[in-house]
DNA sequence: GACCTGCTGCGGTATG
């Protein structure tokens, strides 16, 4: 039965062959959002966002409309609407729906990223018309090698639809998009209608900003609340005691000298670690089995092991296994298999980082577990819309909270304030309470700048200063970098041992010897940096790859790919590591760095360890970890004293995010203070706490610091820090030189203006 | 105790 117009309004405003579409589609109606969206996109001209979750009809609600529209006008040569998704996968998906929905039509639909063939890029850029679908890279590709082309390709652009906006909105791929995108309408010399796709966030302002930063009230917010009013989310949080059982041992190996003592304690940590994943192991298993689940273990090492326990347990009650590992090492033939089987009927668990966070639909999931707390509330938020339960049912979301048991021997503090689980807590407080991490609108991204330099200069074969500038930090994303610091960096860019720009004698920018090198390299058109990788092969088959820095010798074991392997071979002259199947293995170190925690978490643990409620989701061990932490809390007195005297050291409860927390750290030692940095103390520091010693200097107590500070400006970045820290993140950071890397570094991960305030905060609660 | 994302042109040879 084709629908009839009472019960699709906006059915009618659709061309001809998009109604045949829908016909064809079998749909009863159209739903909310797609209604809504049909009349803001015929009925008005401006920007729009239109946020729903993962299968909630968000590329039908903008292609119907925006197809029609197309259709009813006259066609003239240019793409007619352009969509920007920030993965391959995804375009491959949304290029079959599209060709589908466009097949009735004369519009051409085209592919665009690094995997489609020459030829039929080469037929879009003959014939731009129709509909192209591409990646923010690529459309720099585009400006660097087409620049020309640029204005012609995209004249009659009516649209561009920009998918997974959400994820855009807080990194260097964000702001790179952002520039292109003001990019494209210089060079068109008109303003090109912005439509962007996006789950549902806390603040949805944050979104309007990016996608229209000058007149973010402009653009039109379309949601839809029909699946869900609220984030319904049925939470179950277990606590778990890692115990000791190497202590069985203790006998037999006898310590003769230091350098065993410390072989001895590795294994200790080892098989303590053992024991307690082992039980949750088959806690995930027993209840997970039989249904489709994603595990989130937060490293692709635990999610190695995970893998290989969860496979242990289905080999010893002789069942078919169920569950996989899923991250970005692992080969994609072998990922591509899992989602496949993901969406089909048989039951199946994916073992995952944060690949599946985002991306292809992956069908119905029973359950998000989370082992260990998530680096941030707005991951939380997005794994758990990935939990596609029927309608009106809630997310079901597990996690697991793993801490060690306290020996004798072990006094430390740290240990008993159970900050694992407390960081869990805080974060699924702020989930419920519907916050989740905004994006960093202080940052100069310097970086970032530096590649958009070069790539106008490439674009238009050289350009003038001032027409750099108006683009990117008038028009363009870099507002927060004035006319000095601009200058500052090209001098920089133009400085003969960076040789990245030169000038020439009609004042305009060129490309110096290094910056002709690195734009003419196919690597230069990602704004982010990536490692370099050796493949690993078993019996002529590729598994995944490793980073070069993770340590695999010949001779050893991994588990890889949630299987046990030994190395026959490392082939470093084509970067092969060869394996075969194995009995035992150790998971490869992936590297990595602690993710930073912002103030409001802070502050969340802070009031979880001051308060007194319970929490109805913990179980039994949970709630007896929680009220241990609790009493340690007390017993350290840090809610009527932030600052604790430890003897010849101090505990400081800062209650304030990682970026503070560490510019306290940097401040105390530029007064000669020290504050350990090994990976206990910046775990710490990601939970608001800074430990403060004095070395073997004889320094006053550390509130006579904290007062200096107090009644001081706020300190320069020069004199916390000297240059000599590994502060090179960011791709084009080492071409920045020591003032210009402080600077881009004290506008994103470190706040020097807050530290008096902080020092005030901290010495009047300790009266 | 981190995670993820992306990528062109050209020359050589084989095949229809």
């Amino acid at each position: 039965m084709p629908p009839s117009n009472s019960e699709l309004k906006g059915y009618d405003r659709l061309a001809k062959p998009v109604q045949r579409w829908l016909w064809d589609q079998k749909w009863k109606n159209l739903r909310p959002i797609q209604e809504q969206a049909i009349a803001a996109l015929l009925d008005r001209e401006g920007d729009i966002i239109i946020s729903a979750a993962t299968a909630g009809g968000k590329t039908e609600a903008a292609f119907l409309p925006l197809i029609s529209q197309v259709l009813q006008q006259p066609s003239k040569p240019g793409f007619a609407l352009v969509y920007v998704g920030p993965l391959r996968a995804l375009i491959n998906d949304q290029f079959a729906r599209m060709q589908d929905l466009c097949a009735q039509t004369e519009l051409p639909v085209y592919p665009w990223h690094g995997d489609i063939p020459q030829n039929i890029k080469a037929r879009a850029r003959k014939n731009p018309r129709g509909v192209v679908l591409i990646t923010p890279e690529s459309l720099e590709a585009l400006f660097v090698l087409r620049g020309q082309e640029i204005a012609s390709l995209f004249a009659t652009t009516q649209a561009i639809v920009i998918d997974e906006l959400h994820v855009m909105l807080d990194n260097e791929r964000g702001v790179h998009l952002r520039s292109l995108l003001t990019r494209l309408e210089l060079a068109v010399e008109h303003k090109i209608r912005r439509v962007g796709l996006s789950a549902t966030l806390g603040d949805m302002h944050l979104a309007r900003q990016f996608l229209r930063p000058e007149a973010p009230d402009d653009v039109e917010l379309i949601e839809d609340r029909s699946g869900q009013p609220q984030l319904k989310v049925q939470v179950q949080v277990r606590g778990y005691i890692s115990r000791g059982e190497y202590a069985k041992d203790k006998d037999q190996n006898k310590v003769k000298d230091k350098d065993q003592d410390k072989v001895k304690d590795k294994v200790k940590d080892k098989v303590k670690e053992c024991a307690a994943e082992r039980a949750v192991a088959e806690h995930l298993f027993k209840n997970l089995r039989g249904t489709n689940n994603l595990i989130f273990a937060g490293s692709r090492k635990k999610v190695e092991q995970y893998a290989d326990a969860l496979r242990h347990c289905s080999e010893r009650l002789q069942l078919a296994n169920e569950f996989f590992p899923h991250h970005a090492n692992l080969h994609r033939e072998q990922r591509n298999s899992l989602e496949k089987r993901l969406k089909s009927k048989v039951p199946t668990t994916a073992v995952c980082t944060s690949t599946l966070e985002l991306g292809i639909d992956i069908g119905a999931i029973e359950c998000v577990a989370h082992i260990g707390s998530p680096a941030a509330v707005a991951a939380l938020r997005q794994r758990l819309g990935r939990s596609g339960r029927r309608a009106g049912q809630p997310a079901l979301l597990r996690m697991y909270a793993i801490e060690q048991e306290l020996g004798a021997e072990s006094e430390d503090w740290y240990g008993r304030l159970r900050l694992g689980l407390v960081r869990a807590i805080a974060m699924v407080e702020l989930l419920l309470a519907k916050w989740c991490e905004p994006p960093n609108k202080q940052a100069l991204n310097l970086s970032t700048l530096v590649h958009q330099i070069l790539s106008i200069i490439a674009e238009r074969g050289g350009a003038s200063a001032q027409r750099i500038y108006t683009t990117l930090c008038r028009r363009g994303p870099f507002h927060t970098v004035s006319k000095e610091l601009y200058q500052q960096l090209l001098r920089r860019m133009a400085a003969r041992e960076v040789e990245l720009i030169e000038q020439a004698a009609n004042n305009l920018l060129m490309p110096g010897r290094v910056g002709e090198r690195l734009v003419n390299h196919y690597t230069f058109y990602a704004v982010f940096q990536t490692p370099d990788e050796y493949r690993i092969v078993a019996a002529g088959k590729q598994l995944g790859t490793l980073a070069r820095n993770g340590i695999v010798r010949v001779g050893g074991t991994i588990i890889f790919s949630g299987r046990r392997w030994f190395v026959t071979a490392i082939h470093n002259e084509n970067k092969v590591i060869e394996v075969t199947a194995a009995k035992t293995g150790q998971p490869p170190v992936f590297g990595g760095e602690i993710p930073p925690t912002h103030d409001q978490v802070a502050a969340k643990i802070s009031q979880v360890l001051a308060g007194t409620t319970g929490y109805r989701y913990l179980d039994t061990q949970a709630t007896a970890l929680l009220q241990e932490a609790r009493k340690e809390f007390k017993c350290l007195r840090l809610f009527q004293n932030p600052i604790c005297d430890l003897g010849r050291s101090w505990l400081i409860a800062t209650g304030v995010g990682t970026v503070k927390t560490s510019t306290l750290a940097f401040t105390l030692e530029s007064h000669g203070y020290q504050c350990p940095q090994d990976k206990t103390h910046l775990m710490l520091m990601a939970t608001g706490f800074l430990k403060v010693g004095c070395g073997d200097k004889n320094l006053p107590p550390v509130s006579e610091a904290l007062a200096k500070i107090a009644n001081s400006p706020p300190p320069a970045v020069g004199s916390i820090l000297s240059g000599n820290e590994s502060l090179q993140q960011e791709k084009y950071h080492r071409y920045l030189g020591r003032d210009l890397l402080l600077a881009d570094v004290a506008s994103s991960r470190i706040d020097l203006n807050a530290m008096p305030e902080l020092a005030r905060r901290l010495l009047n609660r300790n009266q």
